[in-house]
RNA sequence: GGAGGUGUAGCGUAGCGGUUUAACGCGCCGGCCUGUCAAGCCGGAGAUCGCGGGUUCAAAUCCCGUCUCCUCCGCCA
């Protein structure tokens, strides 16, 4: 059993003591991070999550507290009560922002015990992920992951502050909702009062910030929770954060404006300065250039376009592909002449992971050009594809030749792959960029039917609308997406705010008309009764927390995450039931 | 659903058929030490080598299966 506080009071936090309290008495609570025994003097250094002080104890100081200070062991939580000395000369630590001063212990008492604990609590630790989940309140002591907590509730407060000074209101929506067609897999909760009926959790608050909009509120914002049942990634987990906002009344500028305001103040939170007006690019010149609609401007080697050099060739592979309607296009890995042939093999496997049949290249060398292709092509198109592709002596030229779609995901991939591989990406450099003129819909082979490209509410431009019955596919959307180095900070559009146009686009997307009723009835009705324009945007928080915080894994800056598997190593969540809750909500399992 | 990687004291690694009684670093425990802050010196405890099966005279080591964790593809309006 522990000490208790008392009549204790903490006067300073661990990290704040400075030589301006030389001479006081202070009293700091928190954790020993280490005692040092030097037999006639003892040294702790104290934890909280300010940082890190040191104590001394000395024999002068009465045995019995020295006795005591002997018995510490690490993460002991204590309470100190003593006098701020400065450090006898030559004794400063600069590495320490308290490293000038010490505090001369005069009463310790010890709060709670502690066992040695499985991971150590320190920045720079090899330890693996399993172990460090399993106590994640041990590796949340850790100063680095304490300050990635910190920097996410400042980024939260910033947020709430500048929407607030902009007139949004944060109003909270329902978490247990309807089940939705289109998009991500429902996590689903089965109502005990309605037995056979389930609700959902929301992939997003999409539907009631519209629904807001026709309440009136005009300007709405939220920090919202968000669950999809999909398979994890590194920058993916299946309950993540999103600022949501939307605002009446306005058009895509406007929107985009405030967002940029809001961009500005967070990303001044992590240091990071964003351009006072962002760049755009179009959905097409992003596919385009980078093979990709959240393209990494960091650095070049861009898409080249080689159809034309090659569409009369007598290389079947390139003329046939483009005479059926593909493209051939190229990157140029500049000074990749000399890559061992297993690495262009490497490349192949993983163009290949994105469809691509195979990877045509050139390797541009001192002394020859080394191509399994060079044989089938003319000097002409050999000299046209090193024009295209503005090579010279020392380049790897990497070719694919498919349709549009297949051409840009293995070349945009390999882009990046390349990049990375090659440190060919600046640190510490912020390329925003700003989206735009995205398609309403693209294909979906696998279901034979247009999708939504963004989500089945983003209105089209007004000059298409026309075009929603004779050619869906060309359509163009009021949808924005905010890029930056490649990764896709967040999106959004103006959204359809009539009855019958969002009737006219559920029927694009093949949702039946009772489908429409069933699903989304509600929403459509809501429109009959006098719905302003309205747009806004949503913000993958975790995705922001990750590159403020400088960090490579979505689990750094969620204080609980979930592993690859979807599972939590600390709670065991998730886990079977008692039969007789599955009793109360009428579910069996099936064996 | 698929591909790849991974698993050896509390933590991180080495060992990759027999000279090993499984080694090293950190941590832990004990002793010495009055100025350390990656403290130092001396000593010590701690591992059925993820799990199951197989091959072999002999398996941490080879083979098969299985599980975990990680990365990626599919999926993620």
């Amino acid at each position: 059993m522990g000490e208790t506080i008392k009549d204790l009071k903490r006067t300073h936090l661990c990290g704040e003591v400075t030589i301006e309290d030389n001479e006081n008495k202070v009293t700091i609570m928190g954790w020993v991070q280490k005692r040092r025994d030097h037999g006639g003097v003892i040294f702790a250094d104290i934890r909280d999550r300010s940082g890190i002080v040191q104590v001394v104890f000395n024999p002068d100081s009465g045995k019995e507290l020295f006795d005591k200070a002997d018995s510490l062991r690490s993460e002991y939580v204590v309470a100190i009560t003593g006098k701020v000395e400065p450090r006898p000369e030559g004794n400063v630590n600069p590495e320490l922002p308290t490293g000038e001063i010490e505090i001369k212990a005069e009463e310790l008492r010890v709060l709670d015990a502690a066992e040695t604990p499985p991971i150590q609590i320190e920045d720079n630790i090899d330890t693996g992920e399993d172990v460090r989940l399993k106590y994640r309140y041990l590796d949340l002591r850790r100063p680095k992951m304490t300050k990635l907590m910190g920097l996410r509730h400042q980024i939260t407060k910033t947020t709430r502050d500048y929407l607030d000074n902009n007139g949004f209101w944060e109003i909270e929506t329902p978490i247990l909702t309807k089940s939705s067609p289109e998009g991500a897999r429902d996590y689903l909760v089965p109502s005990r009062v309605n037995p056979g009926q389930f609700f959902a959790l929301p992939q997003s608050p999409q539907i009631f910030k519209q629904l807001l909009m026709v309440s009136g509120m005009e300007k709405y914002f939220q920090i919202a929770r968000c669950f999809r049942d999909e398979d994890l990634r590194a920058n993916r987990q299946p309950e993540f954060t999103q600022i949501d906002m939307e605002m009446s009344f306005v058009n895509q500028e406007e929107v985009m404006e405030i967002t940029e305001g809001l961009m500005k103040e967070l990303f001044a939170v992590g240091n990071i300065e964003v351009p006072a007006k962002i760049k755009r690019m179009s959905y097409q010149e992003a596919m385009d250039r980078f093979g990709s609609d959240k393209p990494d401007l960091r650095f070049a080697m861009e898409l080249k376009d080689l159809s034309e050099a090659v569409k009369d060739s007598d290389f079947n592979i390139f003329s046939g592909t483009v005479s059926s309607g593909g493209q051939v296009k190229g990157i140029n890995f500049k000074g990749g002449a000399d890559s061992p042939r297993s690495t262009i093999d490497g490349f192949e496997e993983y163009v290949k992971m994105f469809k691509a049949k195979g990877l045509a290249w050139m390797a541009l060398r001192e002394d020859e050009l080394k191509s399994p292709i060079a044989k089938f092509l003319s000097d002409q198109e050999i000299e046209d594809i090193k024009e295209v592709m503005d090579a010279e002596t020392g380049d790897l030229l990497l070719i694919v030749a498919d349709k549009a779609s297949v051409v840009a995901s293995a070349l945009g991939n390999l882009r990046l792959k390349i990049a990375r591989e090659n440190d060919l990406i600046p640190e510490e450099v912020y390329e925003f960029v700003w989206i735009v003129d995205f398609p309403l819909f693209e294909y979906d082979e696998n279901e034979d039917r247009l999708a939504a490209l963004h989500h089945p509410f983003t209105a089209p431009i007004d000059s298409d609308i026309e075009k929603l019955d004779s050619d869906p596919a060309s359509v163009k959307s009021k949808a924005y997406d905010l890029v930056l180095n490649g990764e896709e900070l967040g999106g959004g559009s103006i959204r359809i705010n009539n009855h019958k146009l969002q009737e006219k686009v559920f029927s694009a997307l093949s949702i039946s008309e009772e489908e429409q009723q069933e699903k989304f009835g509600y929403l459509l009705e809501a429109f009959d009764y006098g719905t302003p324009p309205h747009g806004g945007i949503a913000f993958g928080l975790d995705r922001l927390m990750m590159i403020v915080g400088r960090t490579d894994s979505i689990r750094d800056v969620i204080a609980f995450p979930k592993t690859q598997k979807a599972t939590s190593p600390l709670t065991n969540a998730p886990s079977v039931v008692d039969k007789k809750q599955l009793q109360e909500l009428g579910i069996s399992i099936r064996s």
